[in-house]
DNA sequence: GTCTATACGATGATAGAC
DNA sequence: GTCTATCATCGTATAGAC
């Protein structure tokens, strides 16, 4: 069949150059003929810009998310049986894994999760009421499961360092920029089961410090 | 005098717009409307739309990295003359804290701390070069003086965990959203002071934190 | 149903007259 | 220093070909 085909070209050339040059910065007239598809066409397979950017996120962020919230569901499960409370480090884990491992793929995917970095940073209105919207139940359960991981921290702080954890992660999701500080012979590539392991040795330590008083 | 006016109102027109809506979706008949200038007097006092977006960077910046600069340097002598080393947490507070001071002035000055959040966010290539060319002097400083507070760490390691710090501060620099899993008891408009602790505690742990592996 | 060609109003940045 | 004129390009809407 050729008429869906046109659709998903619309949807990959958006996804690389929202990811590359921001939502303002892209035209829909770029976006159309990367994909070599008539101007018109987004207007009709999507109604408008945003819509269409709401469409390259949702794409991805609906198999992602269920990848993560099965993973940390399970993680809860496995806990209730064995009469223990999850460590802060496995619950982000869930969260972290999927999220880095999708970043792997992006060079044949598209630069998915760098466009999500991006739309985190950019201003309210544009893209996060869309990405609220996929992201909140999730986050609430996530926050929920490091309440009872992190039993000795208030709600308060717990907010804060899960947005301190988040940052950092959404720091290294839009980061495919040179550094000049960067010494010789570090490696930017990494891995990406060291990169998670370098994170959540990061994270969890953070979450899990002790307050400067009382 | 009246001349120079012009152009600190249409600076701070200017720092209020991107701040709010990002460079890409302010426009400069916005910015001339809010600073009561004409539209062509952007080029005549800056030249182009980019060259107005580093003016506007640069005036804030540079006072800023000064004050962070100094307090580094102030350190790194008081540890000097008493044979120790600086501690994690109090080379990453010279850093943080004027940061974060100067965010709560935002209420006056406009929100450059959530421009510079944001500029560190959009795509390299629109300010990313401004910000590394006033920045990396600094840096290089502050990743000298954390080597010697962490000296178990490799170069590498510390790499990547200074770039975790600088998101999870970037990211709360732009944080004026609201979260929907916000607790109804946490306030999010903290005083500077605790907001900074809180930082460090997380920050200065994750920093320090044992590797998973070897 | 899908897609194209084309047009419209609004806005981008700039050059040159004043 | 200021203002007007200008032109490219933006997102969107519509009419009609396949």
């Amino acid at each position: 069949m050729s008429p869906p085909v046109t659709k998903q070209r619309i949807l990959d050339a958006a996804e690389h150059l929202f990811a590359r040059d921001g939502y303002h910065a892209t035209s829909l007239r770029c976006i159309t003929q990367a994909a070599k598809a008539n101007l018109a066409a987004v207007n009709y397979h999507f109604g408008s810009k945003e819509a269409l950017l709401e469409a390259v996120i949702v794409r991805r962020l609906t198999p992602l998310n269920e990848m993560r919230l099965g993973q940390l569901e399970a993680l809860m499960q496995r806990a209730e049986r064995s009469r223990r409370v999850p460590s802060c480090r496995e619950v982000l884990r869930t969260f972290v894994e999927p999220t880095l491992r999708q970043r792997q793929k992006d060079s044949e995917t598209g630069d998915f999760i760098a466009l999500i970095g991006r739309t985190l940073a950019e201003p309210r209105g544009v893209a996060m009421t869309i990405f609220m919207r996929h992201m909140d139940p999730l986050m609430i359960k996530l926050f929920q499961a490091l309440s009872l991981a992190l039993p000795g921290l208030s709600q308060q702080l717990l907010f804060w360092r899960l947005h301190f954890a988040i940052g950092s992660l959404s720091h290294i999701m839009r980061c495919h920029e040179r550094y000049s500080l960067r010494p010789e012979d570090v490696n930017i590539d990494l891995p990406v089961d060291e990169l998670v392991e370098l994170f959540l040795d990061f994270a969890a330590a953070g979450m899990e410090a002790q307050r400067w008083s009382v």
